[in-house]
DNA sequence: CCGGCCAAGTTGGCCAGCCAACTTCCGGCG
DNA sequence: CGCCGGAAGTTGGCTGGCCAACTTGGCCGG
């Protein structure tokens, strides 16, 4: 069995994941099946046994497979779509779904930074910021209202961007700006002006409020963002386990 | 550097990996530090360069390193408490963050499961589930209303615990029902009269949702959960990557 | 003084092998 | 017929090694 060669693929076990991932979503081990064992795999790709493991690590993380001592990994029905960098750009995200993502900017203004804003982008004091307001849509229907903050490096590019531009990702990874990390925090929160005014909601309606920091591959913070959706338009939905977990829930100590 | 041996452990790159953590979280590689090198730490710690990677993976999955090839891996401040265990089990998540967990069973019913609930817990049709309604406080304020439903072989345990006991996982797991992975989602919805009265809240007024299913090493089901959090008592926060992701955020299509 | 090239350092990736821990299943024995 | 023990199968874990891709910093030349 060969392996797709012109996949994305850059590495031997994304593109065995990738393959693995395929089979698994189009039913060809069963619903609760069992997977081969590794050593098989390892034969069936021409791969060592060690990048079969790399591949089904990535498999277990997004919930796809089981993984036990002693036993054959068994398929998990949790259906999974690929979850690679969706968190990481609305635009990304809405297109694989199969929607129409759009956005409009409302407003871009440049200040000194507050403290809070200083902490989250590890700026120093009286270092200037670019601070946006967007709504966003998907398939021309309002979802939610983003306020990003940028550090000066990141928003020079993104000021000359278009106003109407959908993905901002994009151009910006052109520029050598790129998100690779990003921590979020999710919890509720009630409609100020501006949100109802752009969502067409009540004043102190609840929504949905994801807070994102993201960091290129440095670790240098480049957005420190709040989304504010409508509810009933997106959920977020995460899977975890005991071997590998990339969740917390917290408490809340401050806004 | 020897490593602690009585840590809880079990195989040998957790315990590096706890090291590491620790040393990072207590600053001894400075706030944006720069880590050793690989081979380094394997020799620091007397293993192979093979562990010492598997060791840094965990890092790098909590969001507590960067990863870049060609360079020195980066600490960044996110300053992650230890993630491991604590979605699976309220109790252990209140313990963990110094509050007092505490419960209180509402109701208890035994009924047919509907076409949901045989779907989310892969149940032949005609199955009965156990239901329960629990109010769950921290350090005495109550902050969620979590509604279960157990497959018959759990279930059965479930209605034999005295109606205040704190956790469940743990009873549970004496009896051999392991709680190891889940899949969670999170949205918005109105409380109704029952978490209104509970919770002493508006009926109506919003609550932060986390539906949740859980399952064994085996991939089955052993719980289907609705848990509706008062807002400001708790969020929920996740960090992904490029390179290693748990998490995907979708459209809601049903309720 | 600036810019580009090169070498050293570092992580990503892959391989081959070995042993331990665990699960499953089958056959024998009571 | 049921229970128990053991063998086979499978994954977890660790080692040692090798090369490629990439980053960084310094050196050299213009």
């Amino acid at each position: 069995m060969a392996l797709d060669q012109d996949r994305a693929a850059g590495s031997l076990y994304r593109q065995v994941a990738a393959d693995l991932r395929e089979a698994i979503t189009s039913g060809s081990f069963g619903e609760a099946g069992r997977l081969p064992a590794e050593g098989a795999l390892a034969e069936q790709y021409g791969v060592s046994r060690g990048t079969v493991r790399q591949a089904l690590a990535l498999l277990r993380a997004d919930g796809l497979v089981t993984s036990r001592r002693g036993t054959r990994r068994v398929v998990l029905g949790g259906a999974r779509v690929q979850s690679f960098s969706e968190l990481l750009s609305f635009t990304h995200w809405a297109r694989s779904m199969g929607e129409e993502p759009g956005g409009r900017l409302e407003s871009l203004t440049r200040r000194p930074a507050d403290a809070a804003e200083r902490e989250q982008l590890r700026l120093a004091p009286g270092t200037e910021v670019y601070v946006t307001l967007r709504l966003r849509t998907l398939s021309g229907t309002p979802v939610m209202v983003e306020r990003t903050v940028y550090p000066p490096r990141v928003g020079e590019l993104v000021a000359q961007l278009p106003p109407d531009v959908v993905s901002h990702t994009e151009p910006l990874r052109e520029h050598g700006i790129l998100f690779t990390d990003a921590d979020h925090t999710i919890d509720v929160v009630a409609a100020d002006a501006d949100d109802a005014r752009l969502l067409s909601c009540r004043r102190g309606s609840p929504l949905l409020r994801e807070k994102r920091r993201t960091t290129d591959p440095t670790g240098t913070p480049v957005e420190w963002s709040q989304d504010r959706y409508l509810p009933g338009t997106v959920a977020f939905s995460i899977h975890n386990s005991l071997a590998s977990s990339a969740l917390s829930r917290h408490a809340r100590d401050e806004d």
